[in-house]
This record gives C-alpha cells, sequence and structure tokens, in this order.
DNA sequence: AGTTGTATGTTATAACATCACAAGTCAGAA
DNA sequence: TTCTGACTTGTGATGTTATAACATACAACT
C-alpha cells in the first residue's frame, strides 16, 4: 500500500510528483506569478530527490542540465519556490526540500535522520504560541525541526 | 523590576551574567571538562551582548583581546559551550546565543525579532513528539524558532 | 625522560549566499 | 509599430559561514 507522501513509509513517489506540479501550476494561475522553466525544473528536480538537497547541488543540476551556472540563478528559483511554498528550507542543513503537502496552508516541522539524511515533514503544532503570547510576541514564521534516527536507521533488534 | 532573564522584558544583566558564568564553571566542575580562558571569555562576551552573535563577530572580540584570530578558535570554543550547554546555536540566524536558563535541563525555542534582532528563549514544549512517535522517529534535538516581531518592534498604538 | 590526552595555533579551502549591473522577454499603452 | 515598464535571467565579483588538515604546546601521569 505505498501511498504516504509525509513520514518515513513508502508511497507512490510519480503520483505525488505530478500531485505536487499540478498543485504548484494552479496556485501559480491564480497568484499570477510565473512558474517559469528554471523555478519549474528546480521544483521537478527536489521532487525526483525527494529529499533535502544545497543550493548548490540544485545549481549542478541545472548546469547539466544548460538552464543556469551561476549561483544567483539557483538561489533565486528556491527563493521564489520558499515564498510561495512549494518549498521548504531546512535551516539546520542549509537545504531545500520539496514541500509534502502541497496546497495546504501549513507551519511544516522536520525530522531529520542524522544517519541517512532523510527528512519527513509533519505538522508543527501550536508549540510557540504559548510563550509568545504570554511575551506579546507576534510571530510570523516559524522553524521547528528534530534530529535524530529515523525507523530505518534505528539500531534493529533481531527478530 | 528589572529581574527576568528571559522574554522581552528588562532584567538584572550583571546579576544574570553571574549567575551563568556560576553555573558554567561548576558544570564543568561536575563534569571534569575545562572551562579555558578563550571559552569562558566566549560565554562572557555572549553574555555581555546578550544578544545572539555570528561566530566571526565574536571571533573579532577574541582578536581585538589578544585571544586567537584565526575561525576555528572561535567555533571551537563556540562548539564547547553549545555541547555543554551554556550556549545555544540559532540555526535561522547562523548565531550564537548565551542560554537564559543556565543548569536548568531544557528544549529550547527562540524568538526572533526580525526588526531589532533581539532573540528571546522560551521552553519548548513537546511539539513534534506526537508527530515523532507515530511515525518512529527517535528525536535526539530539536530546533525550534520562530521569527515575527517583539513587542517594542510592533507598531504602537497610541495611548 | 617518555607517553598520552586535551587544547591551541595556523594555513588553506570548502560550502553557502548575495550584490550589482547588464541584458532578454513580453504584455499593454501610445 | 514602437515604446515602456515589470519581471526574469545572465554573469562577474564578492561576502559570509564553516571545516579540514596538520603542527605545536602543555599538563598529568608513569
Amino acid at each position: 500500500m505505498p501511498h504516504d507522501t509525509l513520514g518515513f513509509s513508502n508511497h507512490d513517489h510519480s503520483s505525488c510528483m505530478r500531485t505536487a506540479l499540478d498543485a504548484a501550476d494552479a496556485a501559480c494561475l491564480a497568484r499570477k506569478v510565473q512558474l517559469t522553466p528554471v523555478r519549474r525544473r528546480v521544483l521537478e528536480i527536489l521532487l525526483e530527490s525527494h529529499s533535502a538537497m544545497g543550493a548548490y547541488d540544485v545549481l549542478a543540476r541545472l548546469d547539466a542540465e544548460g538552464l543556469g551556472s551561476k549561483p544567483p540563478v539557483a538561489y533565486r528559483a528556491l527563493g521564489f519556490l520558499v515564498e510561495q511554498g512549494f518549498v521548504h528550507r531546512i535551516e539546520r542543513l542549509n537545504a531545500f526540500i520539496a514541500c509534502a503537502h502541497p496546497g495546504a496552508a501549513h507551519d511544516p516541522a522536520f525530522m531529520i535522520c542524522r544517519a541517512c539524511g532523510t527528512v519527513a515533514e509533519a505538522e508543527a503544532t501550536a508549540a510557540l504560541a504559548q510563550s509568545a503570547a504570554l511575551s506579546g510576541f507576534q510571530v510570523e514564521q516559524t522553524v521547528i525541526e528534530a534530529e535524530g534516527l529515523c525507523p530505518s536507521c534505528q539500531p534493529q533488534v533481531t527478530t
């Protein structure tokens, strides 16, 4: 039953790619912004890899395909995709990952396996909300990241 | 009533510095690790500034005082202090800040004002715990950071 | 004195990110 | 058509953050 786009379970990859691209197309149309070839390709690259990639890794792919070779090309596209919510930045890794919940407005949290580097997305709860309310801080954006071991990298118990 | 070491309120600065240094001394003694001059000075610098500082800012201070001029000097000291829990790294800013709750074991969250750069520390709740438990992810470390506007940087209502 | 462990000093470079300015693209106005 | 303005891309240079790799110093113990 390969069907999960989040978490550390299997999922239907090609379907989640199509879904995400369709969602991005729709969102861009609605917001009157352009999903240009470079931007679209960067999103595809991140969706294909299905893992967190550094800006220079993305850039290397673009370069190989003749879509751009200088850092600003990658950073601009990534910046656009993050702005639009199609991609998330993983601060802890200085890396980027395609959003696992295309379309849904959300406040993502991430679980990063320190052994294999896999990053899974979860929904953040209102963890800071209370502290913020108490101190009068007005939250605009949150970064919530956990590092640890994913199920497949944990020491196995022999069955 | 200047007495708060966390949040965006006033506090007794020199007292919070002493408290933090005393806590660090005690912890190092207990753990049999050394709070060497460079390490101690870096902690003092962070406590004095009472805000998040980049590694190179810290390094500039060390250099001015003849305590070291090369990046590894600062990174090693900062790494040690982070390991020991005396200093926290703010991933979002690539910066470091002295811990506001010396001694207490904790899982900090941060509120970062995008206008003035002030960083306040709060306690993180078990935000990810549930997601992690569901997926089998074993959390070792979390980064929880909120960006927004602190009380004094928010548009004022004329009284 | 010799060995070990911890900390520091130093050079070089890797990795990440942005600035500044030129040029191309394209829709809509003149 | 031609102009214009908004947006996007191309490119060189630079700025910022972080670590690798190797050498040295020094204290504690044997």
